[in-house]
RNA sequence: GCCUAGGUGGUGGAACUGGUAGACACGCAGGACUUAAAAUCCUGUGACCCUCAAAGGUCGUGCGGGUUCGAUUCCCGCUCUAGGUACCA
């Protein structure tokens, strides 16, 4: 009988579901692991060969762990709320609902042709009420919670209204707006509920406030920081401008410090580590007030550099800064209104593409130098962002070289603060050297000065150390429909949660899903839609990142009606240890659900710092496209004839996109080719050695470069089996590459000899009962122990390599022996589940039984000792030529080898070639 | 500019803590089986030199140095590629 995959595929992935094999039970008596894939998003262009290669490398881990005796939760879901669903909605009219339930199916029948180990009964969907209603109870305890840096945890709301009633907010060291204002007991007993409200709304971790956002008119909504790239949207790259809205955020920058130091106790990638450190972009430094003579303002700005204040010789505003106004003397006040209005025209992609260009105005007012006393000017400069520090800054055009050039472009004081400086032609910002022109820090070290500034303006009151983050809150609320409905309702224009028993707050239907015409979001379309018949909804939705911010928690607990995950089955499954997807989510996804983790955490719900304790992320999948050279003739216009790759420069030629599932190998299929396109129906070739090959390049796959490879397409013709090894073999799993079926045939070579060690020359099923030869259990060990080490470092690429070697040692020896084949099946179940579930099941054991039970395969009752160990080198450390990594005996072989130096031939079965001595010791032997 | 990762045959890639560089696979060449093709199997395959052959030699992991008995691996400088990030004070 030959190997029949398509057969064999179909009927055990129809046993699998049918008997539910790779259901999961919380089981104490069992170690857990958890493997997660980041869930995709059911686009409608369905799964292409890309998207499967992390999937497949985390089934192999999950079935590996299995048969390593643990309990593997590895399910499967979908982050089914999203823009595209909803686009396509406002084109069609057709409910998002809809498509996004098609493309489910479809993408799960695409996942299950390619027989993964998910436990389909934990399947979450985001968009689905069961589910959201949990992503909105969390951010119900978002909105009742502080964040209490004392404690440096989230606390109760209650508890924050408790202290105020007792002694006021002065004590309190809260993560909160920056407009606070001091009040004791009696002045909050005293104020009416609203007042009341509208204060602990500055202490919420979800709270409204009137902020800056990034507004994108096209998809007519507001994006978060890591939704806009470029200054264009993240999704269309639609232009993005600045502009003050009520929006709903979060406090994640309560959080900062927390989500900067957990980084150090994950398995990340470096690189991915590093993205998120400079998105928090955690900066030590000083506050310092400037203060405004004849006022009781002063100006606010941060600073590295503390030092250089002695050559702070003027003061630089954001242009978005709000005392500019009040500050401006009315000589200045036309300058600075046409400068602050060009500078708000400017798109932020304008102002990043033009930064050579010194531009600014002066607004005629004088602040004070905190120490010197001496008057200095305040002007404003779109190089000073608001949104970072206090928008504010000092201007040191000695020690920054921003600062220089606009000092030298308006002709302001340049004051040298160090002997070590040379600032002839630009900033120096050395910290080397002995400061001058500074005061009381003059002869002093960086560190000394550093110190002595500090104490000093604390003492007078005009600024402190302090730590300042890049990361802003994140913007909570969308313009959208196809989102989850924020749980609140409003009452005297302030927002009220409404009540847990009404949850889930189900998505009103509408009868478009455009904003209204009065320019409220979707939701305003929708009839009655009222709390309690009175009170109005809020009319935005929660970002695409809410729902996935803790979906791995509902997975443990997927059903449950009473919480987002039982208290048992978070205690059991407590965590993520392996987290496989693509490194887009650095700053986005991978921040946010750190944050829900550590808030869910300070909730008592759990207790793990971390959520994902060992990440990879796959590389991305490229497409390679193929090129036809289609004859141009004299006026340039295309004809009907192609002529090969090889041969086209003898030719005036244009390519041509051609479907790369009709080239294989780089030779065109012509006859396919003929029908690929009408108008190609008639064309004619100029072959080289009676083919016609291709030209190629590497892309991003896309539908339109004809170079995308569907998965169902290689699975029918080679198979699910050979698909998934074929997507290990082809390289390091984290690293990007091609796609290319050039090696395919390999590997689908490989499962075919394979198959083959079990059948005869003729077909027939042919297994003995024999005892295995030795060599014959050298070759099975080599794999088993090769193949756990692999697994453990992610090495998938290796593995695969090893197994080849394997089965053509096996197949040289004609080894058709059960007590050889039977544990090699087991070792490449997590590879090739599908040929390796059919032979099992043939050599008489139950169906499924190799995927669900423990195999003492790897326990080292099956490593045989000794005899196999041949050293190869000798230098401290070892290392086995012959036989991969198995343990030997070093000093033993060492002193043998060295009392009979003369007479050693042979080490085991190995003759020995050469003895390498180098200084006395033995380097290396030659076997 | 800054941060991070990387540069190995015709190709994808091995080489895990410094120890025979190029495993495995693709491709290519030759052969067996076949009327023929496909499939399958066998042999060869880094470059160069030498040899009828066996054998042997030299060079070789982006470039230039260094440490070492020995470097793809460690150190210094440069260069190129990919990803991230940027008036962040």
């Amino acid at each position: 009988m030959v190997y029949n995959h398509q057969d064999i595929e179909k009927k055990w992935q129809r046993f699998w579901a049918e008997n539910d094999i790779y259901r999961t039970e919380a089981d104490p008596s069992k170690p857990k692991y958890y493997v997660l894939d980041m869930f995709p998003y059911p686009s409608g262009a369905g799964l292409h060969v890309g998207h499967p290669l992390g999937y497949i490398a985390s089934d192999i881990v999950s079935r590996y762990k299995r048969l390593k005796g643990f309990n593997v939760l590895h399910p499967m879901g979908y982050d089914s709320f999203g823009l595209p669903a909803e686009q396509y909605a406002i084109q069609t009219g057709q409910h998002p609902a809809v498509t996004t339930e098609e493309n489910i199916n479809r993408y799960k029948e695409q996942l299950d042709r390619i027989g993964f180990s998910y436990d389909w009964n934990r399947e979450v969907r985001t968009s689905s009420p069961q589910y959201y209603k949990w992503t909105q109870w969390i951010f119900m305890q978002l909105f009742n919670s502080w964040y209490n840096h004392d404690e440096d945890k989230a606390e109760s709301i209650d508890k924050l209204i408790e202290i105020f009633s007792r002694e006021g907010n002065k004590k309190i060291n809260a993560a909160c707006d920056d407009d606070i204002e001091l009040f004791d007991a009696f002045f909050w007993n005293k104020l009416r509920e609203e007042q009341k409200q509208e204060i602990l709304l500055k202490y919420r971790l979800a709270y409204l406030k009137e902020s800056t956002v990034n507004w994108c008119a096209q998809l007519g909504t507001v994006l978060a920081n890591d939704e806009v790239v470029n200054g264009v949207s993240e999704r269309g790259g639609y232009p993005v401008e600045q502009k003050k809205m009520m929006q709903w955020s979060l406090r994640i920058t309560a959080y900062a410090e927390r989500l900067l130091q957990g980084l150090n106790e994950v398995d990340w990638p470096e690189p991915l580590i590093e993205m998120q450190r400079n998105w928090i972009g955690r900066s030590e430094g000083a506050k310092v007030r400037f203060p405004i003579p004849d006022t009781d303002k002063k100006i606010e700005v941060f600073t590295t550099r503390v030092d250089t204040i002695y050559g702070a010789s003027f003061l630089v505003l954001a242009p978005e800064h709000e005392w500019i106004s009040q500050l401006t003397t009315i000589s200045q006040k036309e300058e600075i209104e046409a400068y602050v209005a060009a500078a708000g025209k400017k798109s932020e992609l304008d102002r990043m593409a033009d930064t050579k260009t010194v531009s600014g105005a002066f607004t005629g007012a004088y602040a004070e130098h905190p120490l010197t006393g001496k008057r200095v000017p305040i002007w404003i400069s779109d190089y000073v962002l608001a949104s970072y520090g206090t928008g504010a800054v000092m201007a040191v055009p000695s020690g920054d070289q921003r600062d220089y050039l606009f000092a030298k472009h308006f002709d302001l004081p340049i004051v040298a603060i160090s002997d070590a400086q040379d600032i002839s032609e630009q900033a120096d910002d050395t910290k080397k050297g002995k400061y001058i022109n500074s005061d009381i820090i003059n002869g002093m070290s960086y560190q000394k000065a550093v110190a002595t500034l500090v104490s000093t303006l604390e003492e007078k009151g005009l600024g402190e150390a302090t730590i300042n983050y890049r990361m802003r809150d994140a913007i909570f609320g969308r313009q959208r429909y196809w989102g989850e409905p924020v749980p609140v309702y409003f009452k005297n224009n302030l927002p009220y949660l409404i009540d847990e028993k009404d949850l889930p707050l189900l998505l009103p239907e509408v009868d478009k899903y455009l904003p209204t015409e009065s320019g409220e979001p979707p939701l305003g379309r929708a009839e009655n839609w009222k709390y309690k018949g009175e009170f109005e909804y809020e009319k935005s939705t929660m970002p695409g990142w809410a729902g996935s911010s803790w979906y791995w928690f509902r997975y443990m607990d997927p059903k449950n009606t009473e919480s987002f995950a039982s208290e048992e089955a978070i205690k059991y499954w407590k965590d993520v240890d392996l987290y496989i997807g693509g490194s887009e989510h650095a700053t986005g996804h991978l921040l946010y659900s750190r944050f829900w983790n550590k808030f869910l955490k300070d909730l008592g719900f759990h207790n793990e710092e971390e959520p994902f304790k060992k990440l990879i992320n796959q590389g991305m999948i490229q497409g390679v496209s193929s090129f036809v050279y289609r004859i141009v003739d004299e006026e340039g216009v295309g004809t009907n004839k192609f002529v090969s790759f090889g041969l086209k420069d003898q030719y005036r030629t244009t390519p041509i996109h051609v479907d790369v599932n009709i080239v294989h190998h780089d030779k065109l299929d012509l006859e396919k080719f003929k029908n690929f396109r009408p108008e190609f129906k008639e064309a004619e070739f100029i072959l080289e050695g009676g083919e016609y090959i291709c030209g190629h390049e590497v892309e991003k796959m896309s539908k339109s470069k004809y170079n995308v490879v569907n998965p169902d397409d290689i699975i029918e013709q080679y198979g699910a089996d050979t698909l998934r090894v074929y997507e290990m073999f082809l390289g390091p799993l984290e690293q990007a590459k091609p796609w290319n079926t050039n090696g395919i045939d390999g590997v689908n070579r490989f499962l075919r000899r394979v198959w083959a060690l079990f059948h005869d020359q003729d077909g027939k099923w042919a297994v003995s009962d024999a005892e295995p030869t030795k060599q014959e259990m050298k070759s099975l060990h080599k794999i088993i122990h090769k193949v756990e080490e692999d697994i453990e470092r992610f090495s998938f690429n290796t593995s695969v390599s090893a197994f080849m070697i394997c089965v053509n040692e096996l197949t040289e020896q004609k080894c058709n022996k059960r007590a050889i084949l039977e544990p090699l099946l087991v070792v490449l179940q997590p590879y090739a589940p599908h040929i390796t579930e059919e032979l099992w099941a043939k050599l008489g054991h139950e169906p499924g039984t190799i995927s669900q039970a423990v195999y003492p395969v790897f326990e080292s009752k099956y490593l045989v000792e000794d005899e196999f160990n041949y050293p190869v080198s000798i230098n401290g450390k070892l290392r086995t030529n012959i036989l991969m990594g198995l343990d030997w005996d070093q000093q033993k072989v060492e002193e043998t080898v060295l009392a009979n130096k003369d007479i050693v031939k042979h080490i085991g079965d190995k003759k020995v070639k050469k003895i390498i001595f180098v200084k006395g010791r033995i380097v290396n032997l030659v076997v």
